[in-house]
Formats: structure tokens, sequence, C-alpha cells
DNA sequence: ACATATAGTGTCTTATAGTCACTATAATGC
DNA sequence: GCATTATAGTGACTATAAGACACTATATGT
């Protein structure tokens, strides 16, 4: 048999196939402390209880993965976010009480600021402080992600400046540093860190200042591609 | 409705779900090359081409992806690697010709010789110098699964010692260090190359030595976990 | 003006990688 | 046997980047 009529012949319903969703572990950063983005289930399985934003894959709308977390999460911030990174894969059979299924799970990172409005106008979603998760019953496996999503992010702040994209367009080092003292949780010498963002030169100064209290800091915004960058040494654990 | 009755309701093939599918790119090092291992298709689409080893979630005998992949491996090599990792999922409606199709892809390192009688017994799977495989045409996006692969252990070289799991149970310093060396494209130091291995303490040494030509050398095997250490600083590239 | 708070720097120390010459131990050839 | 060659492994100094911490700079509040 030809090729071309093998995929005349061929149609996808003959074979089982698992559900493929799509999830994606948005964090923010705000009032000292990291936050994941939570939805309420308005249907079974698991109705009622908090889980990460995600679904189906919408064969006809999604040309690819990415475009559904994306489309997904836009509908619940109202805003791409400006940082996205597989996270890893769940598929087993356990996992989801309809069946076999696999999600593919995406990690995201966005300012507070910037998806504040979207965020309020959609009553089911809402910001979840990281400390005190574990407390509450999650759907499906989201405990778990938000685990792995956390413990990613942890890893990053040890190489590279990712964590700078849970916060607005615009940071001072100090705030940069904070994020980074929360996700290691221990403080850091902030010679160290000033020292290896500038000679990367990851940062553009923007010329403003901010003033909170005591003397104005620098307002810095993310140059393009400084998250791509990894320091040749890690800061120490 | 109650969550029990949605369930009995329930019927997965309502949905239309993507095809789902799990590969590996499973790499070896032999004669001071770093090899993938390909498998000829059999049948359409793509029938003839090399591909990596993989296939379709056996909903029934899989419990979860990991086991798919495991036993996919299995099916060629015969035996389980020593190291697997989740490497990436691609998902999108042009990479099968059958559909909007996901491959969740792992990768996983062997040794060539504990798999070198599996591999004979098998007639469609054999290994491939990586060097030069952008020549050759491969099925889907495995070309690009393959590339993915390569930088991520490539990366891993910088920082740990999971390439050993290239090599045999048993193996010496410069033979680990032949592996980095061949990964970065570049020579390494020696003594920083061992002094940060044994240093963090990562290699038994099994009190064996081997002969080849001049000094010999002595034989170690990975104690357990090494593969998870992180060096504080990367080699330098 | 001074106290307080926070931003940012100077400089020494420490940890770890790079360099490279040196020693150690095998096989081989005369 | 002994020199030669090849490869394994070490010693010791240098270079780089992080840690520590005191010091300066610049705001606000009284």
């Amino acid at each position: 048999m030809s090729e071309k009529a093998f995929l005349e012949a061929y149609n996808p319903k003959d074979h089982d196939s698992p559900l493929v969703t799509v999830d994606a572990v948005l964090f923010t950063f705000h009032e000292g402390a990291l936050k994941v983005l939570l939805v309420e289930r308005a249907n079974h399985p698991d109705r009622g209880k908090w889980c990460l934003p995600g679904g189906f894959v919408d064969m006809q709308a999604d040309e690819n993965l990415e475009e559904t977390v994306i489309r997904k999460v836009k509908e619940k911030t109202g805003v791409a976010p400006p940082y996205i990174d597989q996270l890893a894969t769940m598929g087993n059979s356990k996992r989801d009480k309809r069946g076999w299924s696999v999600t593919v799970c995406y990690t995201a990172l966005i300012g507070y600021q910037v998806c504040e409005a979207g965020i309020s106008t959609v009553q089911d979603a809402q910001w979840f402080d990281i400390a005190g998760l574990d407390r509450i019953s999650l759907a499906f496996d989201h405990q778990e992600l938000i685990r792995i999503g956390v413990e990613r992010l942890r890893q990053k702040a040890l190489y590279s400046i990712v964590p700078a994209y849970t916060l607005p367009d615009k940071f001072t080092l100090p705030e940069l540093q904070h994020v980074h003292e929360v996700l290691l949780g221990k403080p850091l010498q902030k010679k160290s860190f000033r020292r290896r963002i500038e000679q990367a030169d990851l940062l553009i100064d923007t010329g403003q200042q901010r003033t909170e209290r005591g003397r104005p800091a620098t307002l810095y915004r993310m140059r393009k591609h400084s998250g791509d960058h990894r320091f040749v040494a890690n800061l120490r654990e």
C-alpha cells in the first residue's frame, strides 16, 4: 500500500488515545511572597477544588501545545506571560478519574500588576501564596506539578535571573534580590548579587529611580534574552 | 449531577484527542564518538526512514509514560537504561501526517557493551554517530529531538557527570573525561576534571585497574545518585 | 541639622577552575 | 637490562568569581 492510500484509510479514532491536557504553573511575586495562580473547577471531576489553569487541546483552534497553554493563561489573566517554559509531562492511568490522561505542564512567570486587571474580572481565578499551599487539596496531581515548578524556579535562581520575570517590567536590584532570597529561603550578599548581574550586562538602566524609604533605587528592565543567561558559578546554597 | 453519575456517563471517545506517542533519544559512547540509537520504520507514514525508538502508549499495558518508554527501549536493546530523563514534549498538528499528535520524548543513556547483544538481535535498530547525522533524513521531527537531546547532554557535561552513564559500569577517569571533551568539542584540563570529581566523592574506586597503553588507569563505578550531583561551578566553555 | 533607612561600593577573603611541569607505571624495542 | 614511549596521576601556582563586611551615598522624617 502506498503512503497516500494508507493516510486516506487512516482514522485516528480507530486507536484508543489518552486524554491530552495542558496546564500552566503561573508564578508571580507580590507583597514579599511567591504566588501561583489557581482556578476553581466548575465541572466534574474534582468540581469545586482549586487547580492549575489549563485544559484540553483544541485541535481546531491550536496549532501546537504552546498556543494551547498561552490561550489558557490568557483566558484567566488577559495577557500572555513574558516567560514560558516546558516543565514536565505527567501521564498515567490514575491521575484523572476519567481515565488514562497526559498533561503537558508549562511554567510561566508574570508581573503582578500586568495581569491584575485581567484576573479581577475572572471570578474563579486567584493568586495563592506558595507558603501554606500544601494545606489545601488541589485537583489531580497539580500539587505535585506546583512542587516541581517551585523546585525548578529555585534552581534557576541559583544560576540565572529568570525570577526577574515575576516582577513588573521595571524593577530595582534590591527587589530582584529579594525574589531570589525568598526562593532560596536565605539572605544573599548584595555585592555578589549585583556584581554578577553587572558583569554579565543583563539589565538596562532605565535612567529612572524609585524611592520608597531611604536612598532611591535605580529602575532596570530586562535586556532581550537575559533570561537565557547562565552564570558559570552558582550562588551558594 | 453527582461526580459518580458524571463519571459513569463519561466516554473519552466523545472528545477528539491527539495521538500520543513516546520516544527515546538513547545515547551511548563508543569508539570515541557519541552515538544515538535509530530504528527503521516498518510502517507508514515515513516507511523506510530512520526514527527514534518509541511508539504509542498502550493504555492496557502501561501504567504511566515512563513504563511506555522503558518498554520501547527494551524492545530494541534488551535492557533498561541506567539513566532516563524527560527531555521535551512536542505537540502540533503538522509533525505527523496522521494528524494532531503529541510525543513525550525522553533522553536515556546506556553503555555500549551492555546492550550490544540485544541490539544485534534486532534487525532494524542501529547506532548512528551524532557527527554527520544531520545529513540523513529522519522521520517526523526526530532530527530536532536529537538536537535538543545533544544540547541537554552537553549542558550537563558542564556541571555534572551524567555523561558517565554512556559508559560501561566500570570506567576510567580518562575515559569519562574523553566523553566530556567530545560533548563539549574541546579539550579539558585533567587536573580540574579529576579534582572536582574527587572532592565531590562521586565515584567508587573498584580497586581494579585497566592497562591499554602506558600506565594503568584506575577503574571506577558511579556511586548511587552521583548523576544528581551539580557542581557549584561549571567547566568553562 | 541630625537620625534613620535603604542603595550602592571598596576591598579583602575564600572557593574552585585553569595551567603546566613534574612524577608514576605500564609496554616495547634494542 | 635499560632506554624510549605512552598514558595516568599529582603538585603548586594563577585566575576568576563568590562571600563577607565595613564604608559611602542619598533619600525621608522630626
